[in-house]
RNA sequence: CGGAGCGUGGCGCAGCCUGGUAGCGCACUUGCUUUGGGAGCAAGGGGUCGCCGGUUCGAAUCCGGCCGCUCCGACCA
């Protein structure tokens, strides 16, 4: 049994404390000097750059380019659209003045008035459609599909590192079509790539699903989610598809001509994921002694530690080490990472370029023991121990990070294929274990009183619920829930619904949120 | 934005009540011994005590204001 890590407060002791203290143990992000924001630490940016990249290829894969549009955004357009403003209103920041002056105490304070205020983008709806108005003409113009990686602000009263801060990096695509059918088509195919990418890459399983009006978009007719279930059996939502009907098209007056020569308003929709999928990475598989990668996300596959005593004993091993880092990430990639990192303590190899994936050679200074945390709190899910006695025996340690196991191998079998034959069986069963974590932790109830027992242990509850507005505020009232989904996949036929007894076609997945 | 707690070398803390010129553990540097799950000894380096103001001969300590972080609530994709 390892000790516990001496940085890291138990989950069991303290969730929130514990949560920081991985990301910190990590150094994926540290604060800055400005309330709410945080820098994102190479460690954690690396993250961000796994999800992009593999986002980035199944958005292209699906018909998308990019393109960038600015961060300011005249106030007036937030105003075009009703539910939008009201949505965003209060947590824009906005800015009022271009350079500054000194005062009379010599500080810095704004000069010149702007004649119309700016916000920062909370989102930019409102600027692709105004964009869009102009580009758009006729249906052969259409489908429009972009995307664009970008920084957001909003002015949140309650920040938390990765699941809300006042700015974040995200994506958003914008698309414009011709008909209510395809915007709706693309709405659920996005929400498809996200849940697909969510399990594949991430290893963690969501549930797709309608949000309720009450928890749409503001500005959307309906909006679509993913939900995912982290280790304090809290719901976070991972990503979100809106459609948004002819809303925006109305509001800045997107029109094209039709193949019936009618001028009509086009079919709009957007969608998006952000840094918060990193918070929901954290809390769906680390541990207590740090962070847990799943091995596709991770930038850094294996770390290999060596395990000597005298000077003999170093060489011989460090030789052995190299040879294994050759056979796992094959020989050429090895000479070119010591030709690049000639004369430092740790040597990188890629085992995939196009990843950036690679294994690390740990030659620093200092005991064995002390790297074994090292790389463990860092989440790396490989890590190979070689000792004199594995020398001898021709074989090497093999620790697995996600369950803890140790496993012996023969020199002879490491190999490209072997690795990723490793990495492929962890990440399978990284998301069979957040899998079956969720469904223990989901019940269905069939009553009111059930629920809320149901709620106050944790975890999902499904039930059968008639969509109100009225009827949801009383149960977030009563038990800080809210319906985080009604998901697609539903038993069929009717029930009635736990709180009002009215018939309905519909389960909901009520929980505690993020 | 309301309530509570906290803010002292990189990290975790003591000192504050009862003012007297800053200390402990870890980490860091150097040397030696060590190295298969957080080693030992020795010698070092590092702090305008969150910020601003007040009281005082003297403030980490007392008083006022502000800022930040964490938790709870409200708000919110």
């Amino acid at each position: 049994m390892a000790p516990m890590a001496k940085n890291i407060v138990s989950r069991a002791q303290d969730y929130p404390q514990w949560y920081l203290d991985v990301i910190k143990a990590a150094e994926l992000a540290d604060y800055s000097p400005v309330r709410g924001c945080m820098v994102i630490r190479p460690a954690g940016y690396a993250l961000w750059e796994a999800i992009q990249r593999d986002l980035d290829r199944r958005f292209k894969e699906t018909g998308h380019v990019n393109a960038y549009f600015p961060l300011l955004i005249p106030v007036s357009f937030l105003e075009r659209e009703a539910q939008h403003v009201e949505g965003f209103a209060m947590e824009c920041a906005v800015v009022t003045h271009s350079s500054l002056e000194k005062d009379e105490t010599g500080h810095l304070k704004p000069r010149s008035e702007l004649p119309e205020p700016l916000v920062i983008r909370p989102t930019s709806e409102t600027l692709f459609g105004h964009m869009y108005a102009q580009w758009i003409q006729s249906y052969r113009d259409l489908p429009v599909l972009i995307n664009q990686w970008a920084n957001v602000m909003r002015w949140e009263m309650r920040t938390r590192l990765f699941l809300r801060t006042a700015e974040f990096l995200w994506q958003e695509g914008h698309t414009a079509h011709e008909t209510a059918q395809e915007a709706q088509e693309e709405t659920l195919r996005m929400l498809g790539v996200y849940a697909s990418f969510a399990e594949d890459f991430l290893a963690v399983p969501v549930v797709q699903g309608r949000k309720t009006e009450s928890e749409k978009f503001p500005g959307a007719d309906t909006t679509y989610a993913i939900e995912a279930m982290m280790q304090d059996r809290k719901a976070l939502q991972a990503g979100t598809s809106h459609n948004l009907g002819q809303n925006f098209a109305r509001a800045f007056d997107v029109k094209f001509l039709g193949r019936d020569n009618q001028l009509q308003h086009c079919w709009t929709t957007s969608w998006g994921v952000s840094t918060r999928l990193i918070g929901a990475l954290i809390m769906a598989h680390s541990d207590d002694e740090g962070l847990i990668l799943p091995p596709r996300v991770a930038p850094t596959l294996a770390a290999i530690v060596p395990i000597f005593k005298t000077d003999e004993e170093k060489e011989k091993v460090l030789a052995y080490c190299r040879e294994l880092a050759g056979a796992l990430c094959g020989a050429e990639r090895l000479a070119a990472a010591e030709k690049r990192d000639a004369g430092r303590e740790l040597l990188t190899v890629f085992t995939d370029e196009s990843a950036c994936q690679r294994v690390v050679l740990d030659m620093r200074e200092g005991r064995a023991v002390e790297k074994h945390y090292h790389w463990e709190q860092r989440g790396v899910p490989f890590r190979l121990e070689v000792g004199p006695r594995d020398v001898d025996k021709s074989a090497f340690v093999l620790k697995t990070r996600f369950d803890g196991t140790k496993t012996f191998h023969e020199k002879g079998s490491a190999s490209p294929d072997w690795l990723r034959e490793q990495a492929n069986l962890v990440q399978t069963r990284m998301l069979e274990r957040a899998r079956t974590f969720r469904e223990e932790n989901t019940v269905v109830v069939e009553s009111y009183d059930e629920m809320k027992a149901a709620l106050a242990k944790g975890g999902f509850v499904r039930c059968w619920f008639r969509e109100d507005p009225e009827v949801e505020a009383r149960i977030k009232e009563e038990t800080k829930a809210t319906v985080r989904v009604i998901p697609f996949q539903q038993p069929g036929g009717t029930g009635k619904c736990v709180v009002t007894g009215r018939e309905t076609s519909e389960q909901a997945i009520f929980a505690l949120a993020y």
